[in-house]
RNA sequence: GGUCCAGUAGCUCAGUUGGAUAGAGCAACUGCCUUCUAAGCAGUAGGUCGUGGGUUCGAAUCCCGCCUGGAUCACCA
């Protein structure tokens, strides 16, 4: 790698020239802006002082001595305090060689045994996933791919909210309103069935608030007192009592519920190692609180509740266990750290949650680590933003949500308009212009989503969304395709094989080529970047610049009849290297790429 | 009110650990399809990086104050 042998022969330079010692690995070095010439650049205004030289004359020492060192740095510039190295092109088109038909993963080799768990999606089981939790989800998985292809260890788990009052609501409605109705029997999508009766429920227990109302009983005290608020409320109890036709109810309903989720899932395409359910842990977490009050860490009140003093961190104090014994959300979300650092062995959890709960987390890190858990200090929180229409915030009871299946469903639809309108599927058969119009449809999903710093609320506007120009996913699987298409007729004209061509190192390239192999030599490092940051944005912003430029050196360029062997098997090469690095890119992000289109 | 997050072109967003003249796309306007996929390319126009200070060779980036927007501050999950 020629930066880590840059950075050594810098190290060396300043040692031996300035006697100031900074070790290889700490000396920043920088891609070099596109107007000026050469490929890494070193600020040496850091040195002027020890030096006690003007950082011209520092700068042209510098340079002086790495070219001499570094057979691969062929010369250098200086302009004010920057020194631009120029890296020797043959240098590059070796890369090239070695790499064109290669995958190139960041870390390939383990950095880590124990695994980290990532928790994303975590839906409620009363009604169908919507927008907010494509976001979570698209992250999520995403995040947990990166992270794998930074040498780690990942376990994917969903904690499903499936018990409590708003699950006894749906189940309350369908008892009273649903006259036996089925995902068979009507042939809705199984979450869609169970968001109806929720829905339902809504509506009967306002008319019932309206008409106690009417009849003069206070609003506060309606909203407390409605006869089916109280049903439900008693059908948790029973529930909780293990209440057998409850359970059936319950059993049954969920069921629905769940398949409905695998669906959408599978249309998204992630996917779970481990999933768990609310029903199954939310009584954990109460041992952890007993301990916690023996170490003295924690202290019950006269009333018998429990709390823990967060006031010497600046925060509040914190409710971990009511006076009636039962415990709340904090307690069992403590309860289930513990449990995943059990069952995974695992000293690194990532939970994808929705930035409204960043108090939840800091607290939860907090007691944690009261509680004497070391690993509590690598407890992160994946915080995200809101997802906002232009309309203004999603609110349910508004209908302004977004469903999650009929926003997908809708933009396949126009992607296949799209798609036609423009007579890109001719001659294909209708299986695979289907599939073509899936890729579309969620690469610019998925695109959409990802390409937004995952810690600021968004905009998702659904016809901007659906615009297959610019800066998205659409556009860099068209890119995509018209490489492959290039590498099709090379082979089919020239009757060569890529892997087998070698590389003339004494050819030029010209600045977009040199730009390009630039973009694909930083790959690895964007990928390790997004690993530690947990960005899939930078790497959708990446592979967005490495389409743009190929495209661009693709349009004037003749790469096809260009006479020139060595300068065709040259292109060819390159083709094929960005093809891949983007192919590779984009899986990070979950997006297919079409080989035609 | 306390805490946290955000504020970059008309709109949606990038901007690596502080570096050179702050970048894309959309929308607007100009050009470019007998030539490998025009879902493309090239160009024009568009900026007091919310604001006022500070730190230093250098600040969109770090620190402090203020303004604006959002989230949160439940014996809900």
């Amino acid at each position: 790698m020629i930066d880590l042998l840059l950075q050594e022969s810098v190290s060396k330079a300043l040692n031996s020239l300035y006697n100031i010692s900074i070790e290889a690995k700490d000396i920043v070095l920088s891609a070099t802006k596109k107007e000026f010439i050469g490929d890494f650049t070193l600020v040496v205004f850091a040195f002027v002082k020890q030096a006690k030289k003007s950082p011209e004359q520092i700068a042209n020492e510098i340079g002086k001595f790495v070219k001499a060192d570094c057979e691969d740095i062929e010369g250098f510039n200086v302009i004010k305090g920057f020194l631009n190295f120029e890296v020797a092109q043959s240098y590059w088109l070796k890369f090239v060689d070695i790499n064109k038909t290669k995958y190139t993963f960041g870390y390939q080799t383990i950095r880590e045994e124990k695994p980290v768990v990532v928790e994303y999606s975590s839906p409620n089981t009363n009604k169908p996933l919507h927008l907010g939790h494509i976001r979570n989800n698209l992250l999520g998985w995403s995040v947990a791919e990166i992270l794998k292809a930074n040498g780690y260890a990942v376990k994917k788990v969903n904690l499903v909210n499936d018990r409590g009052i708003h699950i006894c609501k749906s189940m309350l409605a369908w008892q009273r309103f649903g006259s036996g109705e089925t995902p068979q029997s009507t042939g809705m999508k199984g979450d869609h069935l169970v968001g109806k009766y929720y829905v339902l429920f809504d509506k009967e227990y306002k008319r019932q608030i309206g008409e106690m109302v009417e009849k003069g009983v206070d609003k506060d005290i309606a909203e407390k007192t409605a006869p089916f608020l109280l049903e439900a409320q008693d059908m948790l109890r029973k529930w909780e009592a293990k209440d057998e036709k409850v359970i059936e109810l319950w059993t049954m309903m969920n069921g629905w519920v769940y398949e409905g989720f695998d669906e959408t899932y599978k249309k998204l395409g992630v996917d779970f190692d481990k999933v768990y359910h609310e029903s199954n842990t939310y009584l954990l977490g109460k041992e952890l609180v007993k301990e916690g009050v023996e170490k003295g860490v924690l202290y019950q009140r006269e009333d018998k509740s429990i709390w823990c003093d967060l006031t010497a961190d600046g925060l509040d104090e914190k409710l971990l266990q009511r006076a009636d014994g039962t415990s709340v959300y904090m307690t069992q979300d403590l309860g289930t750290a513990v449990l995943r650092h059990k069952n995974f062995n695992s000293d690194k959890l990532i939970y994808v949650v929705g930035n409204e709960q960043n108090y939840h987390f800091t607290v939860l890190k907090l007691v944690l680590k009261k509680l004497g858990f070391a690993w509590a200090d690598n407890l992160y929180h994946l915080s995200y933003g809101m997802v906002e229409l232009p309309e203004g915030k999603m609110k349910s009871r508004e209908g302004t949500v977004v469903d999650a299946d009929d926003l997908i469903d809708e933009m396949i639809e126009t992607a296949k308009q799209q798609t036609l309108e423009h007579g890109k599927t001719d001659g294909f058969s209708e299986e695979e212009a289907n599939k073509l119009y899936h890729m579309l449809a969620l690469g610019a999903l998925k695109y959409f989503m990802l390409k937004v710093d995952p810690s600021k609320n968004m905009l998702f506007n659904p016809k901007e969304s659906i615009d297959f120009n610019g800066n998205t996913g659409p556009f860099i699987q068209y890119t995509h395709a018209r490489i492959r298409s290039i590498i099709r007729k090379a082979e089919e004209g020239k009757d060569i094989v890529i892997e087998h061509i070698r590389l003339d190192t004494s050819l030029e390239l010209n600045l977009k080529e040199l730009e390009i192999v630039r973009n694909l030599y930083a790959f690895p490092m964007i990928i390790d970047q997004a690993g530690q940051t947990n960005s899939p944005a930078l790497i959708a912003n990446y592979v967005y610049d490495l389409a743009k430029s190929f495209n661009a050196f693709y349009q004037d360029i003749p790469i096809l009849k260009e006479e020139n062997e060595s300068i065709v098997a040259m292109r060819v090469s390159l083709a094929a290297f960005v093809g891949n690095t983007i192919k590779t890119a984009m899986n990070l992000l979950g997006i297919k790429v079409p080989e035609r289109m």
